[in-house]
DNA sequence: GCCAACGTTGGC
DNA sequence: GCCAACGTTGGC
């Protein structure tokens, strides 16, 4: 079982949507580091949904429904996508504030690298996430 | 809206 | 293959 976190603008496809659809494919990733790590999510990996720009806040849990395939969407180019499907909203998110201002956090790739939208989370982490999202 | 970080492109 | 220029992302 592996722990990730995807960013997606709100303005994009927000949380809500996910839920609406019931099962989400996320698609338009066009770098390679995060081609990287959609390719290594197994189904039922567990998956931290992460509005960046507008909120800059994790807002909920979903779960990887299907593993890497083509990406529909690239007309070139040898990119994936994977399905998600919602598991449960947070009942209080975890801001980026919260995040940077814990130093067990600090060295999370959504700090360090914060550019990169598919991202790996150690487990420690993603506890520490969803504690202080029922806290 | 600005700017820093960083990935990509293209000239040499 | 290096590196400058450029584009994009995302925090502020």
């Amino acid at each position: 079982m592996n722990y990730w976190l995807v960013k997606s603008e709100p303005s994009t496809y927000p949380w809500d949507q996910l839920v609406k659809e019931k099962e989400g494919m996320w698609d338009g990733v066009r770098n390679y580091a995060a081609r990287n790590n959609l390719m290594a999510m197994k189904k039922g990996d567990q998956v931290l949904f992460y509005h960046s720009n507008e909120g800059k806040e994790v807002v909920g849990l979903a779960e990887v429904s299907k593993e890497h395939y083509p990406d529909p969407t690239a007309k070139e180019g040898d990119w994936v996508v994977v399905n998600v499907v919602p598991v449960e909203k947070f009942p209080k998110t975890v801001t980026l504030a919260q995040i940077k201002g814990d130093s067990r956090l600090k060295e999370m790739a959504l700090v360090k690298l914060s550019r990169l939208s598919v991202s790996p989370v150690r487990r420690e982490e993603f506890d520490i996430i969803v504690g202080l999202a029922h806290d």
